[in-house]
DNA sequence: CCTTTTCATCTGTATATACAAGTAAACAAT
DNA sequence: ATTGTTTACTTGTATATACAGATGAAAAGG
């Protein structure tokens, strides 16, 4: 004897419908992995992940940039940057030149070279989310998340 | 020769300030990993992860329930589920059994023993974020989340 | 100067998650 | 009935990320 429930196959879940829709952990898990799709399709054309694509364009912006600086602007550890950094530069797309305990990340002329494609990366990716929230939603949440993510510094 | 950047040590950066606060991809990410942060604390004291204790939770809650029915509601994936129930599995928190090509997942007297105490940390990570977010905020950037992950289905 | 502390980064290891392919059951179509 | 398709789940493998500890440089204290 088994408990065969309702709706056989497909238990598709809105996730205003989810059961745990009302807990902010799954709410703000389940939109971030659905942004991360959309940021990861929209990077796919440069074949990079967005995290190693935005490294890359602070990078080109800031030559010689530090994975401290880095770390709180991507807002990941630096044990997260190291290996960003590390992937980015066997595909040759940057460099990283230590003296003492400094450590610089120069783009390399390939690397350089990706940069309009990465800007139409980022371009194509906020005009996605715009056409599917509108540009009021989308900037609204962006703030609110941004001002709520300050204020839970733990 | 190195660039030596304008604030040695701890560049830190408020969400808000973060160079690319403005996208949608790391405020996002951001949010969920301070978030993921303050669940796994508040889940420490059953030893388990957010994730593992909602799934535990759901079994406790419809014995027997399938593994497509705690993907679409934890919205995770199929094999995702399938590794977290191994886990607990392991920790003889539920069992599984198979009839057929249905699974289903029902809580072990040890697993149904810990409701309590998931209970109270399901209050208590209620209560630091409505304590951090207050409740009318935290209420409104749940639902508008939610709402907008239903629109980015892709 | 020498010692201790702090700092910036890296390494080892672990986790949650995902995708894609595999498997076996159930269903459908002829 | 046989065969092909769909379904439900699992397995193999890969990824991004994190934490904790290691390392080596710099700074601070005496």
């Amino acid at each position: 004897m088994y408990i065969q429930l309702k709706f056989p196959y497909l238990y598709f879940v809105k996730t205003s419908e989810s059961k745990y829709c009302h807990c902010l952990y799954f709410t703000a898990n389940a939109l971030a992995r659905k942004i991360e799709k959309l940021a990861q399709d929209s990077w796919s054309k440069v074949n990079l992940s967005p995290s190693h694509a935005y490294l890359l364009m602070m990078a080109i912006e800031e030559p010689g940039v530090q994975p401290s600086m880095l770390a709180s602007h991507l807002q990941l550890q630096p044990s997260t940057i190291t290996r960003l950094i590390e992937k980015l530069e066997d595909a040759k797309l940057v460099i990283r030149t230590t003296e003492g305990k400094m450590t610089n990340v120069y783009p390399t002329p390939k690397g350089k070279e990706l940069l309009p494609k990465m800007k139409e990366c980022l371009n194509e990716f906020y005009a996605r989310y715009v056409s599917i929230l509108g540009k009021e939603e989308s900037n609204k949440l962006v703030q609110s998340m941004s001002k709520i993510a300050d204020k839970l510094v733990v």
